[in-house]
DNA sequence: AGTATTTGACCACG
DNA sequence: CGTGGTCAAATACT
């Protein structure tokens, strides 16, 4: 018995390994300058890596839930992103690449669903519906066997209004900079008219400094709701840095057009995710060359004008979400449309711009 | 008053 | 039966 297991975990590893080496291997071609590397070679070197892949899944009697189809697909949208091939973080910081659990419960077996996860430092409050630009609602909280902090739950602001079945449930790990957010369901709602509130006032309080009146009536009331963060799930910090990690599970569309707004160019402005599919990797920095991770740092924005603090009015967000948020994501993200959405904000130069933050995707 | 959050209870799954 | 996910009444906030 333990004989058999000995050699399961070699041949696991084995695979693992090849797929590791292969993965590499397109690597080196894809980003070599030879630009006669054919297309069949890295067709060939996909499907390669995806045959190490399978062997080590089932080796670990992996579900057949997931479909061949489903996990080639998986694998080549890993492949798409930018980020995925990159070596180093700006700031050099690491995620460890770890297995979690898929399908936390049983229960939601037919939902599609992708882990995320946020690695922030103290400083900066964020609301518990900031993070992607769509409106949530807690809708419950629960200590988990195991865990140290509880896991809020939350679902989509318009679950009523439109029947949209979005949830999230977002856990703090023991280590408490890092917060693992899983999406379950895709948005099926336009959030338009309710966008505005997805970047409450208070955030933008933590992230600069405010610029209104009855300084500190808000000081003492960002103190009371930091307090009760700190004890409830129901806010993230963010730091002069944060990170993503996103777990790329699902089966389909992997990114659901979720939003990121940026902390550095205020609270109220939005960056879509697709970001990740479209931008060149001088633009979102990778982390590590073994985890998709995906880093945007404050110069990369810099170098299209993004650097700048900008709040848009309501209006400008509602049409920039209701634009961006139709029922099959097309993506926004080439510098035209940027242009774009830029044309449609206003710059707020009383807002504070020297808030070093870069987050990563 | 309308909306959001909290929290104990309930339910489904393994 | 234990655990995780959701519901819904009570409460808090704006």
């Amino acid at each position: 018995m333990e004989g058999n297991l000995k050699l399961e975990q070699v041949g696991l590893i084995s695979d693992l390994m090849q797929g590791k080496e292969l993965a590499k291997k397109l690597h080196d071609l894809m980003f070599s300058s030879s630009s006669s590397t054919s297309h069949e070679t890295k067709e060939v070197l996909l499907d390669k890596i995806f045959v190490s892949y399978e062997k080590a899944l089932t080796k670990l009697n992996w579900e057949a839930n997931v479909g061949e189809e489903d996990t080639k697909i998986t694998i080549f949208k890993m492949m798409d992103s930018p980020c995925s091939f990159t070596n180093e973080s700006p700031r050099g910081e690491v995620f460890n690449q770890e297995v979690k659990h898929k399908n936390v419960s049983k229960k939601r077996k037919t939902m599609d669903s992708w882990t995320k996860q946020m690695k922030v430092c103290p400083g900066t409050v964020l609301d518990g519906s900031l993070g992607d630009g769509y409106n949530w609602r807690k809708y419950g909280q629960k200590d988990i066997l195991g865990a140290k902090f509880p896991r809020g739950y939350y679902r989509c602001t318009h679950r009523h209004a439109q029947g949209c079945l979005a949830t999230k449930q977002v856990q703090k790990s023991d280590e408490e900079t890092t917060y693992e957010i899983t999406y379950k369901g895709r948005h099926t709602c336009i959030q338009s008219s309710h966008a505005k509130k997805a970047f409450p006032s208070k955030s933008k309080i933590c992230i600069g400094e405010n610029k209104h009146h009855n300084h500190q009536k808000k000081i003492a009331l960002e103190e009371k709701k930091i307090e009760q963060q700190q004890t409830q799930d129901t806010a993230f910090t963010f730091g002069p840095e944060l990170e993503v990690k996103i777990d790329l599970e699902n089966k389909e569309d992997i990114f659901p057009s979720f939003f990121f707004p940026s902390p550095s160019i205020g609270s109220e402005t939005m960056i879509e995710n697709h970001f990740t599919e479209s931008f060149s990797p001088a633009f979102l920095s990778p982390s590590t060359s073994e985890s998709n991770i995906f880093c945007l740092s404050p110069c990369n924005f810099g170098s299209i004008g993004l650097g700048l603090s900008v709040q848009t009015s309501e209006s400008d967000i509602t049409d920039i979400v209701s634009a961006t948020t139709s029922v099959n994501n097309s993506p926004i993200a080439n510098l035209d449309d940027l242009d774009l959405f830029f044309d449609n904000v206003d710059f707020d130069t009383d807002f504070p711009i020297n808030t070093p933050e870069y987050f990563t995707l």
